[in-house]
DNA sequence: TTGAAAGCGCTAACAG
DNA sequence: CTGTTAGCGCTTTCAA
């Protein structure tokens, strides 16, 4: 490791090579008023010194970071993966750097403030705009431009990517039908999350659409957790009339229904079919990527819409709809997006 | 969103409390020389302004910055996962922010100057330390100290948190010698990384141990993927004598197995008994903790490495050696560290 | 084509 | 306890 007392800024360049400061930066910024001996010249004293431009300085100095941001919940979700592998990609095809942060552990509260703690701090001083995905926090402080990703109660103040969730639902409950399955669970995802809610509504339609009555008893309470799916799913199998089917809200849920199931000898398929939203966990151990696209997508979608907003470019408003493919035991997740 | 086109500088709330700016500095910096009613009066005009302190100024005046970075290889792995969480957790623990970095596909060229990059850009402007997951490149240039986690190849002119690989292998191979085990394949991790090639020399020793011999057919490639996985699972069950286990070097090459037992007809456990170094995806997917748990610690590790080194303090040499636990058709995974 | 000089917002002496 | 002042490293006018 070399490590310098004192890091080389751009003086100990101009001097080395002869040349002022602002000779330097203009080469740095591939300004083209600059003799190219001089240019060749500063940039071997750079290579000999590695210099590299302090990003504090810079930041306070200039308007354009190249710099983008992204705050995502508790990384431990295989949703937020998959949301950053979708910016990761997009970001690599542009120009810019990409810095994350994370907010932690989602069902702790303070998640909010969290959030709005890091709007504050990045955009305001170092990134040229940020994405933040399934934000808590409806308000936020910032100079720079956001884009929210499925957020928990959608702002319409700000441009925004959101799942398809009530079409998702209604998809993977049409194909429980399909399948032949007039007793159907449910288990529902954080209630106060707007997308859980949709799910739902999903839910509820596509029975009342097929003509059938809705039963209270099969839909349960839940968090979007393994541990809530198990103890909903054992709810619903014991009950004296039990579900053939259950539609797990999302992918940690699903895990919990197939745990219950084991526990009470019950098999999957054969005695119980199970459709989990997100099941990106499964999906990636049989060695599907269908699920996780979806996600990606919009994680992609939404840089780029930012991109725009940086560059002050207009959005047009679009639909971008995913095809949906239900494999069983798994799901479908559609999406739409403003680019 | 409350977008301003000028945030709120210092000067502002010192003009709208009537103060002078290193007054409010002081209250931000929770100076104690500062009378409470002044505080209190500053306190609540930075409420009011919506004031939050500019990170690029803060950062370049100075020397403490409360600001850690992670750089982390392609976050697709469950392996980039579980040390993050685990440095969240250390981070949450303490006074400082953290800051994420992805160098993308680690199959990728070029990772190594990714990483240099962002090392230079981060270390010598914003960040206090660095931690280095899984790093490339051997050496980096600049001022605030850094931790390695897993290098590639150690560089013992830094600090390191890095995993028993050797260790770990020779308890999983004890394992499946254990069941009875005498003919057992190894799929190997990228032999330009270390830790793939001291599994691959636990495997070996195992073997000797046992006083067995080698047999070079029942060692393959590998590139820690799902997909050699499958592709090498296949060239060892299709043998004229297949082995009666297999030892994957990473939880990729583990499913990959799986996939190609299944499509051979091979029962798991009955006819084959699998191990998978890192287990994590089927530990997850089966409810288990326990895998996860070290990779965290790592992280943990690390971060308490980080901020002694931050804050000058010495570090001790220290084994910190997690208990081994196996389970069938998962695996182990013990590290060790200093701090 | 280049250099001198003015700050960006903030912290840290140094005085009072 | 508080204000004045001097920069941190950089970009950007404005002159030369």
């Amino acid at each position: 490791m070399t490590m310098k007392r004192r890091s080389v800024t751009i003086q100990d360049v101009a001097q080395a090579a002869g040349v002022s400061v602002s000779t330097v930066s203009r080469v740095l910024n591939a300004k083209v008023d600059v003799a190219s001996d001089t240019q060749e010249r500063i940039l071997a004293v750079i290579d000999e010194l590695g210099y590299t431009s302090n990003l504090a300085a810079r930041s306070m100095r200039s308007r354009k970071k190249n710099l983008i941001g992204l705050v995502v919940p508790d990384i431990g979700f295989p949703y937020s993966i998959e949301i950053m592998k979708g910016v990761n990609r997009a970001i690599a095809e542009s120009t810019f750097d990409l810095l994350v942060y994370t907010t932690g552990d989602i069902h702790k509260n303070g998640t909010a403030l969290h959030e709005q703690h890091y709007v504050s701090l990045l955009n305001n001083s170092i990134t040229d705009g940020l994405i933040i995905v399934a934000s808590a926090a409806a308000d936020f402080i910032t100079d720079a431009p956001i884009v929210s990703v499925d957020p928990h109660v959608v702002n319409p103040n700000y441009p925004s990517v959101q799942g398809t969730n009530y079409q998702g639902a209604l998809d993977a409950m049409n194909y429980l039908l399909s399948l032949g399955h007039r007793r159907i669970g449910f288990i529902c995802g954080r209630p106060e999350i707007g997308s859980a809610i949709r799910r739902l509504e999903g839910y509820q339609a596509a029975l009342k659409n097929a003509g059938m009555d809705l039963d209270e008893t099969l839909i349960t309470l839940g968090d979007f957790s393994a541990k809530g799916g198990y103890k909903y799913a054992t709810q619903l199998l014991t009950l004296d009339n039990p579900p053939t089917a259950i539609f797990a809200a999302n992918d940690q849920s699903a895990i919990g229904v197939y745990q219950a199931a084991d526990e009470l000898g019950v098999q999957i398929p054969n005695e119980l079919s199970v459709v989990g939203f997100d099941n990106i966990s499964e999906a990636k151990y049989l060695g599907l990527t269908t699920v996780d696209q979806f996600l990606a997508d919009m994680g992609h979608i939404a840089i780029l819409m930012l991109i725009k907003l940086i560059n002050n470019e207009p959005l047009e408003e679009q639909i971008h709809k995913m095809p949906t493919k239900l494999v069983e035991r798994s799901s479908c997740q559609t999406l739409t997006g403003t680019v």
